[in-house]
Formats: C-alpha cells, structure tokens, sequence
DNA sequence: AAATAAACCACCAAGACAGTAGGTTGGTAG
DNA sequence: CTACCAACCTACTGTCTTGGTGGTTTATTT
C-alpha cells in the first residue's frame, strides 16, 4: 500500500472544502458528516494539516476550517508529504536511508528510481483543482496525453 | 510502501539465479551469503516461489534451486504478484475491495486507478532479462524511451 | 547410514494503521 | 459575563504487517 487512509482522507477533506466554494470557514463534523468518515479519526489529519499551513482553523461558534490558497496551488504530492511517512516505493529509497554498501552492484536499484520518479511525476502533475467536481472532471488525465 | 523486502529479496535471488547462467540448483546459501540477506527468511520466501512455479527446488546434498524458465520469461509483475499482498495503491483498489458506496461520487478514484495502471505497466514492461549484470543494463530504460 | 539442503511449523518484537476517549484552549453569541 | 462551540492536544487501544529466528521433518545423494 503505497497510499493510507490518512493521505487519502487528507485529500477528500481539502476537495471537499474547495467545492464549498465560499471563504467560509467549514465546520469539520460537516465535512465528515457529508465524506462519511470518522470525525474523530479526521481531527488528527486536519491538526497535520493546520501545522503544515495546507490549511486555517478558527476556534468557537462560527469556526472551521478554511483553505490557505487556491485548489489549483495544492499539488497532490504536497499534501502527501504531509500525510505521509514516506511515498518512496522501497525503503532504499527513503530520505533516511542509510547508504546501502551495495548500492554500486545493485541490479535493481535503478528500476526503484525510475519507478520512485515516474510516481512522484505523476502527484506533482495533479491539484485539488483538477480533482473538484466540474463539467470537465477527467482534465487532469487529458492535460496528461 | 509499496514493495516490501519480501519483494524485493525474491527480485534479487531470482536476478542471482539467473546470473549464474548454469543448469544447476543454486544452493540457498551460496545465494544468501552473495547477496548479504538472512537465510532464514529468505527461506519462506523459496517456498513461495517454488509453489508458484517460478522456481524448482530440490532436496539434500547437490539440491538447491534453480529457475523453470528463461529469465525473459519472468515478468516483474509475475514476481511481485507472487510476494506481495498487493500492489495497489490504495485500498479501495485492491481485489478483495468491497464496492465501495461512494463509488459514483468518488472524485479521487480516477486518479487511484491512473495510478494504478502505470504501475502495473510499468512492472509487466521488465523482465528479469533486463536487470541481469550485462554491458549495456540500463536496456530497459532505454527501450521505454 | 551419514551428510546435506529444502520444506515446514511455530513463534516473536517492533512498528504502522485506524481509530477512540476525554480533556483543554480559544473565539463567538447572547 | 456566561454559555456554547469547535478546534486542538494527549493518551490509549486493538489489529495487522513486516522482518525476522529456531527447531524439526522430509527427501536426495554419496
């Protein structure tokens, strides 16, 4: 699994917040209420989310939460780093990987890197943006072609 | 992570057997000790490999393993099929999903299922034959070009 | 029969995952 | 000022996966 529950949620909640459409601040049970996933759970993720300025949160009667830019600002692949350990699909290939002593006769080294590259490639092409509901809903994977 | 070491260990031996280029069983030991893993695990690892027909195993003195087919023969995807639990992305990918009811509604499946596609092209495009120790070993990135 | 090597079985520690529970802080409305 | 509300914080929990280890059994060759 290269992608958990956490990221994913992450992503819905910040959709969801975009397609409201108004600067308003959203109430989260809302949000969750609407996503039908565990408010409890989505507290979490959305404390990540405020502490890595993906995201404001207001305190009291009449708060929530609010986006920080525009959805089209918000590329997938940043939201993950936040969610996320890590998005390397090995170990080797993690920020904190200790220098592998055979990296230089590795066979399959490269085969990671050029997978590692083409996944990090393809989050970095997406935004909230292209993922909100509008006539148009597969742009991204048209922009692609 | 999307490839634990189960995968990636099999990948491996699988690339040592088929460098040694000879007919004979390979005995786990002499694998393990060239590639610096635990023989130990390495071993419940053969055992999946051999009850999925990618390798022969052969017991007692001159026993050892030895692949049931062309190096060509072995697709990446084959391999890991075999090793990992998965190789989706997400969750709600995988084969035992349960149809998820937001289905309809979901505005991130496109994206999983993009993704999910080039993976899995990406992994049926290799061949053990492309990662075996040769001249020219980045073959099958040029050929992807 | 002895040596060898795969195969099988059972167990284990650490960590991630997906939550849950309950209390605290800070801002708003009346 | 007080009540309310919603974010925020700390801590805990059960389940599963990962990456092993140890010991025994089975099959093959010499």
């Amino acid at each position: 699994m290269l992608i958990s529950t956490r990221g994913r949620y992450a992503i819905r909640v910040l959709i969801d917040i975009a397609e409201q459409a108004s600067n308003d601040f959203i109430r989260l049970k809302d949000i969750t209420g609407r996503q039908e996933i565990s408010q409890k759970y989505v507290e979490n993720i959305m404390t990540l989310l405020s502490k890595n300025g993906l995201v404001e949160g207001v305190h009291g009667k009449g708060g929530g939460y609010r986006l920080t830019r525009d959805p089209s600002e918000y590329k997938i692949a940043d939201i993950l780093k936040v969610t996320e350990e890590s998005l390397s699909p090995v170990a080797c290939l993690e920020c904190n990987a200790q220098p592998c002593k055979r990296l230089a006769e590795c066979r399959t080294l490269p085969m990671w890197r050029e997978l590692n590259d083409m996944v990090n490639n393809f989050f970095n092409r997406i935004t909230l943006a292209d993922l909100v509901k509008k006539d148009d809903n597969v742009s991204y994977l048209n922009s692609m072609l």
